[in-house]
DNA sequence: ACTGTTAATGAACAAAACGTTCGGAAACAG
DNA sequence: CTGTTTCCGAACGTTTTGTTCATTAACAGT
């Protein structure tokens, strides 16, 4: 509503893209933030109680772009009605998107809060598929399922992202049990 | 040599391991570690130059004695002509063995250094076994498979290690890819 | 047992980052 | 036009950090 927090929240997020790609995160205080978003000291505190919690809302803006269905934009659309194969390159396709926010945040002491909220949105991306596979339980299925695919991605961010969505699916699909193949 | 030096570090570290099984480690103070080791302040600076270079420490003296065959003690013997699962299983038995300080260094900031360490030790230990996959690029599979062990061993203290290292290790090459299977 | 070396002590210090406060200026909504 | 909200930024107290140093104690080798 207000456009002063508008501006100022963009101006926040603006700053910390710029540090984070070329700093580690552990290296940033809250005065650079300040400094790059050219706000006052206590306007940023006025927004974001802590550092951590500006990561954990750069996260949640990052993932409901992904995740939600409903979402502001639709460049890249999330249909309810793909197949999980094609879930899983939307995903590649977005974080490409934001490649060298995501690298820093993976090389940085930001990783960890990162990966939670990945993990946290890849869960109730896996837990709408039915996958089964024999002798195994779900609980246990379910978290290799979403483990990998971060794993991947991880990997992914390594090399610098040196490889095509399509490229890194095919090989994900190659690397499940045998079952997950036929969906 | 000096008893002094030896007393000195295990008091540390048997500091480290109190406070970290009941507080999280990013609220662990340098001068918690010390109070509770009982050591001068400067003591701790001669020894360590920061809370993470001890945690380092720890990491290597925990993973030594997983993956280094030859190390101190012949609790679980790690041979070296055991197949890839009897070696899984080792590392899940001596995981076992640091229960509560593992699960509280995943729970807490800490978990980004030891996951690092984790991974170093694993990769070699994958790096030995000669396994492929068709279609998959070799560093692919090779950070699959360690990246699967080391998130299905966070699931496992997760729920607080209430399952049997064998009941993992089953399915741990259930939903390996086929050919892992025949090893 | 003697002796030169090394480690432990803890008070004191400077520096950095944090998070808060507050009075005044500017921007906003209706 | 007006009452409300946000921004500003200097100032402040707090916490933690890592270092210094003179003193005391423990050690290893002969």
């Amino acid at each position: 509503m207000d456009r002063r927090i508008a501006k100022t929240r963009k101006a926040i997020f603006a700053a910390f893209d710029a540090l984070i790609v070329r700093t580690d995160y552990s290296k940033i205080s809250v005065q650079n933030i300040i400094d790059q978003a050219d706000i006052g000291r206590s306007t940023f505190y006025e927004h974001f109680e802590t550092k951590d919690e500006l990561l954990r809302a750069k996260c949640t803006d990052l993932f409901e772009h992904i995740f939600v269905p409903g979402g502001t934009e639709a460049t890249h659309a999330f249909s309810r009605n793909s197949t999980f194969e094609e879930k899983i390159m939307h995903i590649l396709y977005h974080l490409l998107d934001d490649k060298k926010v995501i690298k820093g945040i993976l090389a940085s002491e930001g990783r960890q809060i990162f990966l939670q909220y990945f993990r946290s949105y890849l869960a109730g991306a896996v837990e709408k598929e039915n996958i089964r596979v024999e002798e195994v339980p779900d609980v246990f299925l379910k978290n290799h399922i979403a483990g990998s695919f971060i794993e991947m991605v991880c990997w992914w961010a390594d090399c610098d992202f040196s490889e095509s969505p399509e490229n890194l699916t095919r090989w994900f699909f190659c690397v499940m049990p045998t079952p997950i193949a036929n969906l």
